[in-house]
Parts: structure tokens; sequence; C-alpha cells
DNA sequence: AAGCCATCTTGTCAATGGCAAGTTAGAGTG
DNA sequence: CACTCTAACTTGCCATTGACAAGATGGCTT
């Protein structure tokens, strides 16, 4: 009714995945509701499933967008270590919808090749940011790395850290990383 | 806790709490519908309402039940530092619909007493725990070790962790531990 | 101008969560 | 033993949702 456009929405692909990141930054993953998505575009219900497919198209979608967002968040993070941390956990937060859906594989199609490709680059992006600091067991310590910044930004994002941590996620990851790489 | 008598069922309750588990260990939480968990119990689809009150609440038992879990585990880790730490993976592992569950609110209500009693009892071993073993700045390496754990459980079981690895999801998280407590 | 076809609509169906009202089995009480 | 009381469970219903099928629309190519 309200939309210019009478027919052809214009751009509604990308319409539905930002209403889908508002709703899911507000409520969460499972108040996803396809309908919802397509009536805050104003199309019919049935519009979304020609673009996704399903349900899990979308989330498919979405996740594969999300690990483009970290890669690019990591490479701009530049070349220090602890920095590169700090980006991991600062997207996280910044992007909460996004990574909450790329860390559910019972969510969306993690075979998919968009996704697979975007998913590598970013791991890439991680590993040599490791190794360019470390010189003794890599694998050990590109591990130790990711758990650290991904159990940071999870524990911040699900509330179960304690308020003593202060209200900065970026400021604390910072002083949790450096403990693991003074 | 509430023990009840023996009915039509038997222990409903039980029954319910322990099919919701098989569901979400199999696939997922997404998965989990309380008509079906009614159907493998043998009773009628509003059977569970009577218990569980709705969805979240048969999620919040679930997650009590959870944190008490985890804290008997991490007791039963004794008192090394780095074994707690494997315990907590070992947990999750172990208990994947439960950890699943526990670290997301928006599924559960969580602010229930016997989940927020659960949640610092463990809360409160993890953080003995550390410090028992370390003097200086128990807060960050609290905080460290818990990210770290939590984060190396959480990546294993998204199934993001590359092959090289290995199989043995403790042994592979001792490694990582005590490359933070050397 | 004519037709193709991606885009979007209307219509329908089974499944789900949740509510309301009724039924039953066994415990408690006299 | 008869009676009541109530927790445990049932049947019935409704709105919402995801998915599918078939039709309508209009921009684009030729």
């Amino acid at each position: 009714m309200s939309q210019s456009r009478a027919y052809h929405h214009g751009d509604l692909r990308r319409a539905l995945l930002d209403a889908a990141v508002e709703v899911m930054a507000e409520s969460g993953p499972a108040a996803l509701s396809l309908r919802d998505l397509a009536r805050r575009a104003g199309v019919s219900h049935a519009a979304p499933a020609h673009h996704f497919g399903d349900k899990a198209g979308l989330l498919t979608a979405l996740a594969a967008q999300g690990f483009e967002l970290l890669a690019e968040a990591l490479r701009d993070a530049g070349d220090d270590l602890v920095d590169t941390g700090v980006a991991y956990v600062g997207f996280a937060v910044r992007h909460r919808a996004h990574f909450e859906v790329m860390f559910r594989p019972d969510l969306y199609r993690a075979d998919d090749p968009e996704v697979v490709a975007a998913r590598t680059r970013a791991g890439e992006l991680l590993r040599t940011g490791v190794a360019r600091r470390t010189g003794r067991g890599p694998d050990v310590d590109a591990l130790a790395a990711w758990s650290i910044v991904h159990g940071f930004a999870t524990l911040w994002l699900s509330g179960a850290l304690p308020p003593r941590v202060g209200p900065d996620p970026e400021a604390a990851a910072r002083t949790v990383i450096s403990r693991l790489f003074p």
C-alpha cells in the first residue's frame, strides 16, 4: 500500500535480509518469521519464498553475508594479533544477528558454496593473524586465540558475564586477549 | 524435587525432559516441538502444558537441570584448574542439549529462581577453581579461563573446528587450556 | 508489438503453541 | 466403605506459521 512501486518491490531480497537482522537483533533467532518479514516489507506472505526458497535459504544468505562482514572486519583490524581478536568481538557485538546464525549450522545450509567460500576467507585471516605473531605451535595458538575470542563474544551476547566486567565489550576483550598473548 | 505420583503415565515430567534432550541432541533446539514430545511419551498434545506451562517453561526446567549437572561435573573434576576446564568442555559435549539451551536466554526464563541458584553454584565453582591457581588478577584470569573453555566447547559443538583438531574434544581442550595456564 | 519470464499474489494445507473446558484416577477424610 | 477433592490428563478449538500450487503482473528482449 505505502510503497511507490506497485508490483515489483525493487530490492526485496535486501529488504528482507535487513528486516531479519532487525528482528533477530531485538528478539533473537527464534522469533524470526517469514510472514512477519513479508509484512514488514509490505509484500505478500509468499514473496520471500521466491528469493530464498525457504526459511533455511534466507538464513543461509544471512550466514554468507555474515562471514563476508567478518572477513572485512578482520582485514580492517590490521596486523596486530590483539587488535584482530578485539575486532572479532566487535563484529559479534555489532552484528549480533549475523554472528548468532553463523555458528548455528542447524539453522541453515552450511555446505552452501557461498557460505563455504566466505567462511574459508574469514578463517584464513584469523589463522594468518596468529601465525604472524607466534613462532611455536601455530595450531595450538590459533585454536586458543579463536577459542578465547569466540568464547568471550558468545558469553557477552548471552548475557552470562557478570556486570563487573564493565559496559565495553571490546575493552574487556582486549584485557582478556592480552592475558593469552602477553 | 517435586517427584510426581505415578498416574496415567508414571513420571511424565521426567519423560518429557528426557525426550527433549534426545530430540535436541539429534536435531538441535529449533526442531523441538511440544506435540512431538507428547507423542513420544504417549500422552495427549496438551499434557506438557500442565507440567511446564509453555515451551519456555520446559526449557527453563532443562536449563536448571543443566546448570546443576554442570556444577556436579565441575565438582567431580577435582582441584586442578586444567582438569576443571576439561570437565567444562566434557560437559558441553556430553550434555549438548542442556548446554545449548543454558546459554540461549531468549529460549527460557533466565530469572527463574531455580535457574539462578544452579547457575550461581556452577559459577562459583568455576571462579574458585581459577582463584586457587593464580595469584594475580583473579578477575582477568577467571574471565580468560571461562572464555577459552566456553569458546572451544561452542566451536566444537557447532562443527566449526577443522578436522585437524582430532576426534577427541577433551584431549584437544587440555592442550588449549594448558596454553593459557602453562 | 509480442512474448518471455522473473517477480509477486491469492489460496490452501498440515503442523504448531496455547487456551478453555471437561474427564479420570487415586488420595484424603469421615 | 462412601464421599469429596484435586492433580493429572483429555478433547476441542483458534490463530499463526512454513511450505506448496497455481495464477496475475509488468519489465525486458527481440
